[in-house]
DNA sequence: TCACAATAATCGTTATAACGAATATAATTC
DNA sequence: GAATTATATTCGTTATAACGATTATTGTGA
């Protein structure tokens, strides 16, 4: 069982515990599905964590998002907001401005390109998503997500 | 069902699809537990991707590893091995020298330094593990992997 | 209201990752 | 056996991540 995590992970030793063996297993693949989903940005010139956060901008909607907020809706955590919205900006697919209330927080919005971009995108990563993962089937995924959100609980 | 992770990864819409929700939980659930495990190996000097290799080396023993097929096993693909491997000789937990047979390889090895500190950190890492993933259970850490396993398949 | 703590974001610095090009050695082909 | 191709690693460079310290603004308690 698991052969194939376990062949490509070429351990010389069998797995200490089943605990260990779980969490290889779960870093490896997240590893891979990463990588597949870096590829399928390169041509558009993004980086998954500049797609994760400009989908965060495209949900937040016209009213934008404070930095702080971005990052708390992140995949990864604690990226560097003010650098990843930085280069966001440069590509002019957001724009910031500071909060009239409080001045302290600077909410940023995605632009007509960046909401462009981000369409053109969509058929290309459902496509991409269906393909990887498609052939798992309901059941089986829906029994994933019920398995990570358990193995999630002591993590987060 | 998975409302944890939902509620985490704050999104003002539902997911789009099944395969877009498992992709993200896999993602999100990874990041924590390496999060997690940097977290465990910093009073160390270590990050995961060193104590990874140091594994790696001590599982190969005295013959020690190929730079190529450290490489292969790593959990994150294709690090730099050289620069790897520079900062880990630095510290004196490896040590590397060229192949006799095929002068293009260098072979590197765990020094004595290196293996002690990861016999020091064996069982911290194992409490560890327990502490996060051990209230799964033997069943449902066997279904994670099945699935997992699954869910890797057209990514690798 | 004034000092003090809390919060939001920025920035300086160092370390690491990512991408290619380059180097050295070995294997293969003609 | 010389030229070519493949392999294993290194290294130069740029981009990004990680860690702390800093600044600006707001909230709070004496």
């Amino acid at each position: 069982m698991n052969a194939s995590i376990q062949a490509e992970i070429k351990q010389g030793k069998p797995f200490e515990s089943l605990e260990q063996e779980a969490f290889l297993a779960l870093l490896w693949t997240a590893d891979r599905l990463q990588w597949r989903l870096t590829e399928a940005l390169k041509p558009q010139g993004l980086s998954p964590t500049q797609y994760n956060a400009l989908r965060i901008l495209r949900g937040a909607g016209k009213q934008g998002l404070a930095c702080s907020e971005i990052a708390e809706r992140m995949i990864t955590r604690d990226p560097d907001i003010t650098r990843l919205m930085d280069r966001l900006g440069r590509m002019g697919l957001v724009h910031r401005g500071r909060g009239d209330e409080d001045r302290r927080i600077v909410v940023a919005k995605i632009t007509p390109k960046g909401a462009d971009l981000l369409k053109q995108l969509d058929p290309v990563i459902r496509q991409f998503l269906h393909s990887l993962l498609g052939h798992m089937g309901e059941k089986k995924l829906n029994s994933l997500l019920d398995l990570l959100d358990k193995a999630a609980t002591s993590a987060s």
